[in-house]
Parts: C-alpha cells; sequence; structure tokens
DNA sequence: CAATTAACTTAGCGTTCGATAAGTTAACTG
DNA sequence: CAGTTAACTTATCGAACGCTAAGTTAATTG
C-alpha cells in the first residue's frame, strides 16, 4: 500500500549497497523522531519491508550502534586540527574559521539532534567522541593561544582552568545551533560568523587573563566577596 | 518485588495531594527515562497501580502537560533579577552571583534533562519558556553592564549581538553542565564557580567592544545613539 | 454502627512493538 | 535456459503499551 520513498522502485540492492542506505536514512530518521520511533515506520520510508531490516541488523539495538559508529568515523576523520596551525594566517582568524566551520559542522546532518538522543539514552557515545575529538581539538586551540601569547605550550601547560573557557565557547556554539535548529527559534539579526567572532573575541581576552595569572604562583582564588 | 518510595505504604490520599504527588514523582522518573517510558513503571515507582494515574491525569500527555506546566511555574517564579540590580554590589560580583545561581538551578531538579527531551519531542514548551525568562533575564543582563559601561542603556539600546554573546555564555554554562550530569564527563580540578568566573570576565570584555564598535554601517536594527 | 462517598485495585480491551519463520522472486551462473 | 543463490515479502508471535470498565475497600458522616 504504501510507496517507497527512493528514486526508483523495488530494486534489489547488494547486501553493503543496501545496508548502508539503510544506516543513512535511519540517521535522518531517528534524529528526527528519535530511538523510540518504530522499525515499521523507517522501513517505509526507505521503501522496503520491516522485516528485511533483521537480515541486515540482528536487532534495533545493532543498527542504532551502527549509526553511532558512521558518525563516529565521519567527524572524527575530518581534519580540523590543520585550519589550527595555519601559521600564514593571523591567531585570531584561524580560530574563527575553525569555531565557524565546526560550529556549522555540528549542526549538520542530524548530527546536534543524534548527539543528544545518545546523551540522554545514557550510552557511551558521547564519552567517547567528546575524549576522543573534542578535548583534543579544544587542548590544540589552548596550545596555539598560548603560542600565540609567548608562554609556555605544551599540552601539558594548558590548565584545567583554560580547557573549562574554551569548552564554554564550544557549548555556547552548540547551544546556538540547539536554539535555532532544534527549538526552532529564529535570530534574524545576527548570523553565525558575528556570534563567533565576537565569541572567540571575549574568550581570546579570557584565556589571556588565565594564562598570566597562571604565572603567579599561588594566583587567585578569590570567592565572591559579598562586602557590605 | 518493587517497594514503594514514599514514606510509608499504602495510605489513601486526598485528591490533590496525590496529584501533586504524582506530578512530582513523574518529573523525577521521566527525567531519567524520558517520556517515551511506561506509566506503569512510573507507577510502581509511586507505589501505587496504572489505572490510578488516569484517574488524576485523562492521558498520558496531560499528565507531561502538568509536569510542563509546574517546571515552568518553579522556576519562572524565582527572582533572579533582583539579584542583578543589587547596586550594593560591583557588576561583576553579580553577574557572577546570577551565573552560578542561574547555572545551578538549571541542573538542578531535573530540570536539564526534562528541558532537553522537550526541546527534542518538538513541543512549544521550550520556545515558551525562552520568549518568557532566559531572554527577559539576558536582557536585563546586558541593561546593567550597558549601564557600567556609561553608554545608553534602555532595554531597547541592546543590540541582537550583544544578545548572542550572552547567549554564548549561557548556553557554554548550559553545557558545561549536561556534560557534568548529563554525559557523566567529571571535570574534577575546576569548580563551577572558577568557570563562571572566567566567562564572566571573557564575555564582560566582550561586551566592552561590543558597546564600542557599534556603529557599524549596515547593521539591520542598529539604530545607535553612540557618537564618537 | 450503618450508609455514603471517594480512593484505589483487578481484570482486560485493542493496538503497536521488536523479532522470527517460511515462502517468493529477481538476479546471477554455467 | 535450467539451476542456484541471495534479496526480499508475507504472515504472525508474544510482550508491552495506553487506556477503560467494573468491582473493592478505606475513610467520612449522620
Amino acid at each position: 500500500m504504501a510507496q517507497k520513498t527512493s528514486s526508483h522502485a523495488g530494486k534489489r540492492l547488494p547486501n553493503q549497497t543496501r545496508r548502508r542506505q539503510i544506516i543513512e536514512q535511519a540517521i535522518i530518521f531517528f534524529a528526527e523522531q528519535g530511538f523510540g520511533a518504530s522499525t515499521r515506520e523507517l522501513a517505509e520510508r526507505i521503501g522496503i519491508t520491516q522485516p528485511l531490516l533483521f537480515q541486515h541488523f540482528s536487532t534495533k539495538q545493532a543498527l542504532i550502534q551502527a549509526i553511532f559508529d558512521t558518525l563516529f568515523e565521519r567527524m572524527a576523520s575530518k581534519d580540523w586540527g590543520a585550519m589550527l596551525h595555519d601559521r600564514n594566517k593571523d591567531l585570531r582568524s584561524r580560530l574563527i574559521d575553525f569555531f565557524s566551520q565546526y560550529a556549522a559542522a555540528l549542526y549538520d546532518n542530524s548530527w546536534i539532534r543524534i548527539y543528544m538522543f545518545s546523551g540522554l539514552a545514557g550510552g557511551a557515545f558521547n564519552r567517547l567522541y567528546i575524549a576522543s575529538v573534542t578535548e583534543p581539538l579544544l587542548r590544540e586551540v589552548a596550545v596555539e593561544i598560548r603560542a600565540s601569547l609567548g608562554v609556555p605550550h605544551s599540552p601539558s601547560d594548558v590548565s584545567a582552568a583554560e580547557t573549562e573557557l574554551l569548552w564554554i565557547l564550544h557549548g555556547g556554539l552548540y547551544y546556538t545551533a540547539i536554539r535555532r535548529h532544534i527549538y526552532g527559534m529564529d535570530s534574524p539579526s545576527t548570523d553565525l560568523a558575528q556570534v563567533v567572532e565576537a565569541g572567540v573575541d571575549s574568550i581570546l581576552h579570557g584565556m589571556k587573563g588565565l594564562a598570566q595569572r597562571a604565572k603567579v604562583p599561588g594566583g587567585r582564588k578569590n570567592r565572591r566577596v559579598v562586602a557590605e
């Protein structure tokens, strides 16, 4: 009764081709509906019957795992680091470029919604991604900033406070994308580039403060002062 | 097998008391499991039978709506604005206090998880909350910062770019909480207060920059009064 | 204490879910 | 072109879902 969504009708596809097609459509489908959505509706959208899904993936969870593997591979294989180390450009331009492109990729291709669904489900996917992609990238950023400030800039020199500050920028851009594309709030008057620019400038100043403060041993651990 | 979570066993409760108990437990339960979780398991956790839920809420969706109403009321009734306008403290202290407490409240009481589930489900809850709570608060923050910079500081003077910069800080803190409490990544070496402090300092600098360079031509809604 | 009310339970309905088994047919091969 | 393989469908199972109807029992009232 239901008709296929694919370009031409019920062709038989080689095993691996069909498998890849299922994964690609499942990424889009589960990103929209969440992992609780039914395999029947997914199959209908692909234009196949539901039991065929289980000939390529033993369980629904196995299909979801294949989605994670695919997305992880896709994001981890990109080379954002190169953009950061291009010394032909000044640091500020490099950072703006890096964060602009990284922020754009974060939303693209259903990544952000799958990522949020996964985090809420409690699996290890997010921790794996953060530990092996995001954290190293932010550390590279911190190293570049420290280098341009003329302070020691081996990876071990980066303080936790500096990393956290970069996490604020990263998370802020992340949340900006969520607000626009998940919550459906459009901020019409500013574009992403402008936001990234202002964010990078702010964080650059903050990093400078942290780096200088770190030189002084026993730096300021000020508690809030409610004074008078 | 499962025993009631309440203090003492199967007492009969007056209508409104039971209703409130169900809502409170449902907040915790759905925050953990998502709205796809079953009403049977919720009932078991409360220590009642499942059909009793439907004597207080006509449908599962009605219960979820009651959760939204309760959480919205709880968050919107707090008076964070007062903290911002306390001129006995300097601006920086006020901002650090404000963002510290707001960030703490964001995670507390299952708020952040319910909020994320809701956003992904596509309802109007998040847009409503942002428009009536978050946006006004950030605008108040921007007004206070502009006031301390000696530039025009009526609410209409706040540019979109300034709001977006504050959104980065807000989103960054939000995402920090997510990372710690949803993804289960603990950043042991820094506490939230220190992160807020660094973030506020960075954003204060960024806001100063934006306010000064505000008369860039080509801006859409930028009717800037600043002369220079 | 008997009668009434209201809180709560027991039993079960129709539907949808993930998953399986068996049968069908398109595509390849010699 | 017959035979084999592999891609795909039909039909269905048991479990879990939201929700309902009818009965039971604790608390209240005169």
